[in-house]
RNA sequence: UCCUCCUUAGCUCAGUUGGUUAGAGCAUCUGACUGUUAAUCAGAGGGUCGUUGGUUCAAGUCCAACAGGGGGAGCCA
């Protein structure tokens, strides 16, 4: 029987007067032959159990080592030390999986984020680590609870795909035909795919996109959350070849709405955070805190986390269009001092990371949500504004992490569609289920992606995107 | 993929213009102490200096390639 056990961050809510309880967990430290943290996960927060002296034997002290895992029964008592409220005075203590201390690489003190991400089983049983999984929990569970809020069916769209023309990347192919080269081969000599598992060449996915939009037809507004695999040689802080994304996609929406639906997401996911998640919040706040103590006084953040996290909810984002965007760098001082590594050409080009920091961190100093890109760097699927050059996208940018949504209201006039197609050489024949959409029934409609990994930063203030997702997949690294 | 930096004990890092037996703190082990807070004190063990090749009388130190990692860029979420 182990369910009759309290969770700590249950325990050390109460008061301390004589309960008798038992817990469970690991040991973080053991002080003195006497004094145990124990840590279950539940909280970053330690439950100090005091063992009596000579109450127990040698042989089980030895045993008490770092994540050593163990059963402790007892009575709660306030503590006699300064830094905890209560102590769980033991009766018994049962080791359930010793850990041998010559063995275990994680010692009780700081390591550097680079050395726990190759020890990234064991990374877990840290604070930080503690912390940031419990608040990547938490705004999992915020995003169903907006969407289910709101009416939003959850829809799981395919992890295999057949179609490439979605035009978001390199993807990951699908097979079961031998890779030794014995495949067999069409009359061009190449693999013929038809004799594969699926009858085609299949795929990873890399938005759900497409798909989603099938949904929000029929159902009006579906969201999807589910991993999402992208093949592109990309070594940065900031991308994963395997992460999670949000696909929200509303009918009877434009891309006003849109904007304002993903303002308010956003907004409500990183309220719920703080308010389920405080003290894992302010650890996170206080590490970010003493990492950037490390840096040069230019390099650190005007607001430190929690500050930051307040600012962004209650204040409004910044939006302004791509034109806009162009004026306000083109006049700015950083410009004229030529401080920009890539020049600002003028209206049509795409804007480079440097661009967006400058915009979001130099110049409005908050989120800020861009719209009404030019056509020519756009997806096909994006709807066609009125001046002819420009179509119903928009980004948010966040500071620190970039680009975090992007979006747009979609083409719904199958006329302007298929144009459009055709200038950018998509298959009509690939997508006629998507086009099926625009024949029957076609309706305004707009939708976004929000990456969960960047938004899981951005909450957390953690700058390497392999922190915040417990098994990374990037280019060379698939361990564990 | 490009640019740049790094790789010395389990971890974090010193190691001088190339010079003889490569150091420290923490961790680990042994002992002492016992209301500790990353406990403290004393002692001990622990290294193919990322790999391969080269220069040199001599390489942790200089050069090259490769591997792994960090930071920045591109692609994007």
């Amino acid at each position: 029987m182990f369910n009759n056990r309290i969770k700590i961050k249950e325990l050390l809510a109460q008061e301390p007067a004589g309960q008798q309880v038992t817990v469970m967990g690991w040991v973080r430290t053991f002080r003195n032959n006497q004094f145990i943290a124990l840590n279950d996960g539940s909280t970053n927060n330690n439950l100090q159990v005091v063992l009596e002296l000579g109450k127990f034997p040698e042989e089980l002290l030895k045993r008490i080592t770092t994540s050593a895992s163990l059963r402790a029964q007892g009575v709660v008592e306030p503590s006699l030390g300064k830094g905890q409220k209560m102590d769980l005075k033991a009766t018994t203590i049962e080791i359930l999986g010793d850990s041998d201390a010559e063995k275990y690489p994680l010692q009780p003190k700081k390591h550097s984020l680079e050395f726990l991400r190759e020890k990234a089983h064991l990374r877990f049983r840290t604070n930080t680590f503690g912390a940031i999984f419990r608040v990547r929990h938490a705004l999992a569970f915020a995003v169903h609870q907006f969407f289910n809020q709101k009416g939003f069916i959850y829809l799981h769209t395919p992890i295999i795909t057949a179609s490439d023309a979605e035009g978001a990347g390199e993807m990951f192919k699908v097979t079961t035909l031998p890779m030794d080269g014995t495949a067999p081969k069409n009359e061009e000599g190449a693999v013929n795919y038809k004799e594969d598992f699926f009858g085609r060449a299949t795929n990873l996915t890399v938005s759900g996109q497409l798909e989603g939009e099938l949904g929000a037809t029929a159902f009006g507004e579906i969201y999807t959350f589910g991993p999402t695999f992208r093949a592109e040689n990309s070594n940065t802080a900031r991308h994963l070849a395997e992460f999670w994304m949000i696909e929200p996609e509303m009918a009877f929406c434009d891309l006003e709405d849109n904007m304002n639906l993903a303002e308010e997401f956003i907004k409500y996911i990183i309220g719920y955070a703080m308010q389920h998640n405080a003290e894992d919040l302010q650890f996170l706040d206080q590490r970010l805190a003493e990492e950037e103590k490390q840096l040069p006084q230019d390099k650190r953040s005007e607001m430190g986390l929690l500050d930051k996290l307040k600012f962004v909810v209650d204040n409004q984002f910044e939006r302004i269009t791509y034109t806009a965007a162009i004026d306000i760098l083109r006049e700015s001082n950083y410009n004229k001092k030529k401080k920009f590594q890539y020049e600002i050409t003028g209206w049509g080009m795409d804007l480079q990371s440097e661009h967006e920091r400058y915009l979001v961190e130099k110049h409005f100093k908050k989120p800020v949500i861009l719209s009404n890109y030019p056509a020519g760097i756009k997806a096909f699927y994006m709807r066609q504004n009125e001046d002819g050059k420009t179509v119903a996208a928009m980004d948010i940018l966040a500071p620190g992490i970039g680009e975090i949504v992007g979006g747009s209201q979609r083409e719904e006039r199958m006329d302007r569609l298929t144009t459009r197609m055709k200038e950018m050489n998509i298959p009509e024949e690939e997508l006629w289920w998507y086009l099926d959409t625009r024949r029957f029934g076609t309706v305004p409609h707009a939708g976004f992606g929000l990456g969960f990994e960047r938004m899981v930063q951005f909450v957390t203030g953690m700058n390497n995107i392999r922190d915040v997702i417990a098994f990374p997949r990037t280019p060379g690294s698939a361990e564990f």
